[in-house]
DNA sequence: CGAATACTTGAGTGGGGTCAACGCAAGTGG
DNA sequence: CCACTTGCGTTGACCCCACTCAAGTATTCG
């Protein structure tokens, strides 16, 4: 088991792999990093020469508005690469940073790309895992226009939980999950304070417990209707959780 | 001039083009297709074999919820490839359909494979391509979360104006838009009630026209102020508009 | 034991929603 | 050529989800 272990579990978990890939995969050169609470990994308008393979903890992708209102655009678990797409778009037009202490491997954009070269087939499935970021944008963005606070909230932990259960980060129906009710709020465009009302609905309600940055799920059947749920989007290999 | 120029002028927008690559896109083997107002060119849940290339017209992207909202997830112009993910992402988690009459280059998955392997620059420009997609909804999620009506309206105006900038597709500061204001409201996440109040507030303000299916822009600074917008994600490579 | 940091709760407000009617043009067919 | 339909845009009345402001209450931690 290499120390790319995360990475291998996550293309594992949306295509087969051959053991002549995870064998390449796991030489490919990479330098450690530990991020700290809200430390940026890239920030928006630079132009990186690396990307971040997260190994550990919880990473985020945000935007602040001219106004100064700030946006989450994802959430990032371990085996993620949350800025992939730096590897083809010079200037990031968004941030990453690290939600909780969180350790990454950094690999140099010419050794991906000499990968790329090599091994093609593994060129094919970090493309297909770079559309599969876009297929969560649109699911997002489907939330955001059609649910209101409750089923946002419902879709995004659904989306989690789910994300972690397929590389397995999930004990059970639980999972941890070290995010503020700021942080959830930004990420579903709505106030804090309308977050915490949210979350007590769905507490009151038996769907979920969510405390001390752990979430279990109560009434996964439940939560999966409010939130107009179907992971179809995340082109999982192996059908997903049924609790 | 080719019948697939459209494409040849989006891919030179994004990135430089030798004349031998310029050549191979040419000669691309497609099949032609005309698609009438509302009909769909891909449905939710189908496993297509082809990626369209819009030729004209205009077309969107949307997804149904259970409850029968329609989001609109993107609108497309001549050049644009929307389905193009469906190479590497078997199933489709929205569809795919034409606002007006349109036409399409139907290319078969295999065909542009042997593209691709045959050419890995032009490789790496349809991987750039699907990256901009995913840019474009991260720039939506933004607005949907962050600006009010109004933002959202002008957000969305900028962002065709300058793509169809980018491809030709405007003159001075008119483009067509031949866009109803239901599809407007089901792109925005609005009612189509409100996205009516909106328009006549820009109208009244005098930062656009908006009549019979044509956008002409009176006060682009004052609607680039209004959307929070910033054409960098769009990563085009000759700076765009500056009426 | 202050001083953060996160979470709660209440009161008042407003953006945007719904419902419903109406205007108006472009077909279409008798 | 007029009656009818159909699609799209417009307007008004009323309402509610979610926002802001503001003041709490735990917890955790130097």
């Amino acid at each position: 088991m290499s120390e790319l272990d995360p990475l291998i579990r996550r293309l594992q978990s949306i295509a087969r792999l051959t053991d002549a890939q995870r064998e390449v995969l796991s030489k490919v050169p990479f330098r450690r990093a530990l991020l700290q609470p809200e430390q940026h990994a890239v920030s928006e308008g630079e132009r990186p020469t690396h990307c971040c393979l997260q190994l550990s903890g919880l990473m985020f992708r945000h935007k602040i508005t001219s106004s100064g209102g700030r946006q989450i655009l994802a959430f990032h678990i371990p085996g993620d690469i949350p800025d992939l797409q730096s590897l083809h778009l010079e200037t990031m037009d968004h941030s990453l940073a690290a939600v909780v202490a969180t350790e990454v491997a950094l690999i140099r954009h010419e050794d991906i790309e000499e990968l790329v070269d090599r091994s093609p087939g593994i060129g094919s499935m970090l493309w297909r895992e770079s559309l599969i970021d876009a297929a969560v944008f649109r699911a997002w963005i489907v939330a955001m226009g059609q649910l209101d606070s409750s089923g946002r909230l419902a879709h995004l932990l659904c989306e989690m939980f789910t994300r972690m259960a397929a590389v397995g980060l999930t004990e059970g129906r639980s999972c941890n999950l070290p995010l503020t009710q700021v942080e959830l709020a930004d990420a579903l465009g709505v106030s804090a304070v309308h977050v915490n009302r949210t979350l007590q609905d769905l507490r009151r309600s038996k769907l979920i417990q969510f405390e001390g940055g752990r979430l279990t799920i109560l009434d996964w059947a439940a939560l999966v209707h409010l939130a107009d749920f179907n992971p179809q989007y995340l082109q999982l290999r192996t059908p997903p959780v049924a609790l």
